[in-house]
DNA sequence: TTGGCGGTGTGACCAATGTCACCGATCTGC
DNA sequence: GCAGATCGGTGACATTGGTCACACCGCCAA
């Protein structure tokens, strides 16, 4: 890892002393697609940066249902980690990486002592909360209030900008787990907006029009 | 407001300093029930405590169904409030006067300027970011995961424990709001609760049995 | 080649919830 | 006491989504 595509990945990290902080005690780790870095229940002792590629959270209940949360990308955190590394609690959520995602650890004391050493780390982290939060709110409003082939086609969208790729290779099943349904309920929908030509299906593979965000917010 | 009540109510909060900052700076405020402290758009200006009293706060949809999220209750403070104002956003939640909250508010520049200060606010901060997230969570999993009868039942343990008492004041519509459904649907699921003989029904009114709470959890 | 498996399509059905309509009871202000 | 508002009860019905059953397709390994 070069300081370059370090600064690159952290664009509002500029403090060469705390990059240079960063690059030394930080642990460098990359990670295959599928990979599960946290389950609920274990224990995390250090924070996490995305550098490059993608991670997914989701909220898991009892049972086993699966929830998605929301995706870490690049130069991002998880405000999970931020609030149960610190008390010590164990992890309320599970994530999984999406895209080949390499990834920094600091551990938790380091994060405490730039708490206070470095105006950036705690901006950092603040505006990390700040957007944990809104995308928590996201998510609420979306099981709370929307219909599930509304929640189907946001998800889609998320999905295609995350992917930067109008096309999803993924399962029916899979967008069920995430969407905490069933895949009947989900092909049958996908079916749906297939009639509609907003999209077309093959195995494993989605196709979406190219104006399909604009179709979807009418 | 004496020193001694202040104490009381913020027992995390112990530093003589800090207390005599509060005291000195913070503007204290007594609200009655149904004051609206908060809507979403607004934006807000100041850190605000709970000395004594609750708030209810809500998530609301476009087209103003709400959605019942937590309570803020005696020394406690709302974590959106912390990354709103930070960040000069509007608010996304309403807070409501619950019980007749006498509360104190903290000017922006000095929650910032404590944060370097005083590492009591900054673990008070930290640990009201971890207690919100968790009840976002908690809020989540109920409209994910949970049926509306599950839900009511823990709507009405949540309340009595707040209110401290096993009746609660109040309308069906009220509940239905809270937990985004309608009128219709509370009336019919509290009267299958009352013929179980876990509840009873006066006109806004409802009797809960002292057992209740471990009724539902079987 | 064949059998199995994973992914998908679909009809039938059911449970949960939302919606509408309407009634009766109770309260409140005059 | 009366009119109008508020609150609660309830039947009927529509919609949404979850579940089950089963068929089909394409692929791959034995």
């Amino acid at each position: 890892m070069t300081i370059e595509k370090l600064r690159q990945a952290l664009p509002n990290i500029t403090d060469p002393k705390l990059i240079q902080l960063i690059m030394e005690k930080g642990q460098f780790v990359t990670f295959e697609p599928g990979k599960t870095l946290m389950e609920p229940g274990q224990f995390i002792k250090a924070v996490p940066l995305v550098l490059d590629g993608s991670i997914k959270i989701m909220r898991m209940d009892d049972d086993g249902k699966e929830l998605f949360l929301y995706y870490l990308e690049q130069g991002e955190t998880c405000a999970l980690s931020l609030t149960c590394c610190s008390a010590a609690r164990p992890s309320e959520i599970k994530a999984v990486v999406e895209e080949t995602a390499s990834m920094v650890f600091i551990p938790i004391q380091l994060h405490e002592q730039w708490m206070d050493e470095f105006k950036q780390w705690k901006d950092f982290v603040s505006s990390t909360y700040q957007q944990r939060f809104h995308e928590m709110l996201v998510a609420l409003d979306a099981v709370a209030f929307k219909r599930m082939d509304e929640r189907l086609m946001r998800y889609i969208v998320t999905k295609m900008k995350q992917l930067k790729a109008n096309e999803l290779h993924t399962t029916h099943q899979e967008i069920a787990n995430e969407l905490g349904t069933s895949r009947e309920v989900i092909s049958r929908l996908l079916k749906q907006l297939e009639k509609k030509k907003w999209i077309e299906l093959g195995r494993n593979v989605i196709y979406i029009r190219d104006d399909f965000e604009e179709l979807i917010s009418k």
